[in-house]
DNA sequence: TGCTAATTAGCAATCGATGCAGATAAGGTT
DNA sequence: AACCTTATCTGCATCGATTGCTAATTAGCA
């Protein structure tokens, strides 16, 4: 995802409007590693604009992923979650604290058994347990 | 998993009850293929039995994928689906159809750039187009 | 400064999935 | 074959994530 200064002129001649709402959603989303949901990225905003409403942070994403800012996310915690990463890669989740990391594989596997299957994407998901949670034994 | 009558005795040693709706369900998951929602399920289920519960379908999904009769996945359609099929293997959704299949891979990606995670599944999901997709131009 | 279209907030609605409870039935026991 | 205990079924309420809708507001250009 490009900076929130980037982002601004962008979402400017795409003729939508640069709010207080949008530019507080570009800072907390630039560099952010974490993959939030729109819930969890909603309750950081609150802290720093109170009334900002969960409507408004799903209408911000949905208009970032639509122009390809962001990547929208599944790995099984329920909800989606965004991620300003968008180069291509993939992700390990902890099975243990449900952090979502970021991976890169270095040859993307091929198919096999399934024959005339145009393949445009490829995701991985990996599953176990990060550095830290089999390094405490923590529990969630 | 294994065939309805292998069930039938499974269930029954584990205390569980066979009745004729799971027998049913035994019936439409063996050797099925489609990996179904559970609501696509319950509406070949209906009709050869009128009035089965949605509820039941449900049920009876979640004690199968406990017994490690079937494995959940998940490939963003919305919905959870169910796969009778659990030996190690992906899936290709079809981004025009969405139909869902069953893919094997040679060999399981490395996981690069990031240290200490260990590992104890990976999942991989294709996106792309099917041959019938792709040979008719068909659209949804 | 004013105008107009985009945006926001708030609430209703939807969708997939699960919790709950009374009625029912499986299946071992007598 | 009747009986009893306990699991199961159905229907409905509930829940969490997400989207639809609308009146009030505001960005940004003329």
């Amino acid at each position: 995802m490009r900076s929130p200064e980037d982002l601004t002129v962008a979402f400017r001649s795409a003729g939508l409007k640069v709010t207080p709402q949008r530019q507080l959603l570009f800072r907390l989303l630039h560099d952010n590693t974490t993959h939030p949901t729109a819930d969890a990225l909603h309750h950081v905003a609150s802290e720093l604009m109170p009334g900002i409403s969960l409507r408004t942070v799903y209408q911000t994403l949905t208009d970032l992923a639509e122009m390809g800012e962001l990547q929208s996310i599944e790995v099984g915690s329920g909800s989606m979650r965004f991620d300003p990463n968008v180069s291509d890669h993939h992700h390990a989740v902890c099975d243990q604290c449900g952090a979502v990391h970021d991976v890169y594989v270095t040859h993307a596997p091929e198919l096999h058994g399934l024959d005339s299957f145009s393949v445009s994407d490829a995701h991985i998901v990996y599953r176990g347990l990060c550095g830290l949670c089999s390094a405490t034994g923590s529990h969630r």
